[in-house]
DNA sequence: TGTACATCAGTGAACGCGCGTTCACTGATGTAC
DNA sequence: TGTACATCAGTGAACGCGCGTTCACTGATGTAC
């Protein structure tokens, strides 16, 4: 914002936006080093000033997804609270809302096809966010009779796997796209649907 | 099989299993015509014989991936036949096992980036599949009573986001891979918890 | 306030590479006679 | 059975391109005196 001309001030950030945008328009494949340096206006090599390389600013950028993702499930948790349905329905909304909100992170996080364990940081950050839906699901679980409940982890992997799902096949442009659902609808219902299952929602 | 030597006799089909090997090892942006080419033996150029060019080879696996996969799932839904109930879970079976056995098709067909509306004739056989899902839901959703039925492209596409999400998040090495749960009973435990919540499973 | 200097962010040229694609060609195959 | 010939699948050389990365450099910035 406040420097210009040389030096450029605050290029790191600059180009992980810049990476973040590319790879919204083009998809993961379609990101390259040299285009992000070009739209942060700059050369390819200040990158590495910044940056180890090409992985290394995807890897950034995908921290950065997990760490807003991981906070804003949390203030949804947090949100719902004392009621541990409301914290879990808020939690799954704010799944969905991420992932729209933030395209380009939520690519670089699932389908840029960085590992996770590529450092200690991401991986961190990357079981953070995974803990707030399976603290949420836990939380929730605890009201389905013991005898019949199956473990959290399995409870917060349907989620996950639902809300995944409904993100990439309905929420973006894709393959059969054309779905006649908003994908908020999709996932809210379908998740309904399961909890009804659970015997956490009344079967109407 | 047969010849050998300067011409191929099957190249075109050598080229797509090959091109299917090369998306399963090295994702769908790890392909080339190039290394496709030089797996099945041949020139580069040879390629073009064949097909018009990279996009159309992928196409075409995609293509074979759709015909494959709406074979299997129509297949799985006869074998339940005439309860409803067992060949929509057949068919169900059938999506992740297709996933799990044919990764390079299911990877060209769902995240390689070409569009399902490429060709008429690839538009068409993703219908087919779909169809068979859709065909299988609205038959078991006939057994929902008619005030609280959801619409069967919903149910499915419940179904399909879950099933399609346990595939992405958990029957391959990705994110955060090490879920302790297998990926057939993550889905099938899913599957059946949906289908209570909308009563078509006893609550036990 | 003014000057000398150290720092270091960004430059610009260069590299080797593999890519997709084109083109004129060659030589194996199969058919007509 | 043998020869001439048309077909066309695959060759190999070449192309232009953009990529990620390296390197010696330059010049803006901020600090010490």
């Amino acid at each position: 914002m406040s420097k210009r001309g040389y030096h450029h001030g605050n290029l790191r950030q600059a180009l992980v936006e810049a990476a973040l945008d590319l790879i919204e328009a083009k998809g993961p494949a379609g990101f390259t080093l040299s285009e992000a340096a070009k739209q942060a206006g700059v050369t390819p090599a200040a990158v590495y000033r910044h940056f180890a390389g090409r992985d290394d600013l995807i890897a950034e950028a995908a921290l950065q997804g997990y760490e807003m993702f991981g906070a804003l499930m949390e203030f949804a948790y947090r949100s719902g609270q004392p009621s541990a349905l409301a914290a879990f329905e808020a939690t799954g909304r704010a799944y969905l809302a991420f992932a729209r909100k933030h395209p380009g992170h939520y690519i670089a996080m699932f389908e840029s096809g960085i590992s996770v364990n590529r450092t200690p940081e991401l991986a961190a950050a990357a079981l953070a966010a995974r803990a707030v839906l399976e603290q949420a699901a836990k939380q929730l679980s605890e009201h389905i009779p013991p005898e019949n409940r199956p473990p959290a982890a399995m409870f917060s992997a349907h989620i996950w796997a639902m809300s995944h799902g409904v993100v990439e096949l309905f929420a973006r442009g894709a393959p059969g796209s054309a779905s006649p659902f908003a994908p908020e609808d999709l996932l809210e219902s379908g998740i309904g649907i399961y909890l009804r299952g659970l015997g956490l929602l009344p079967v109407e």
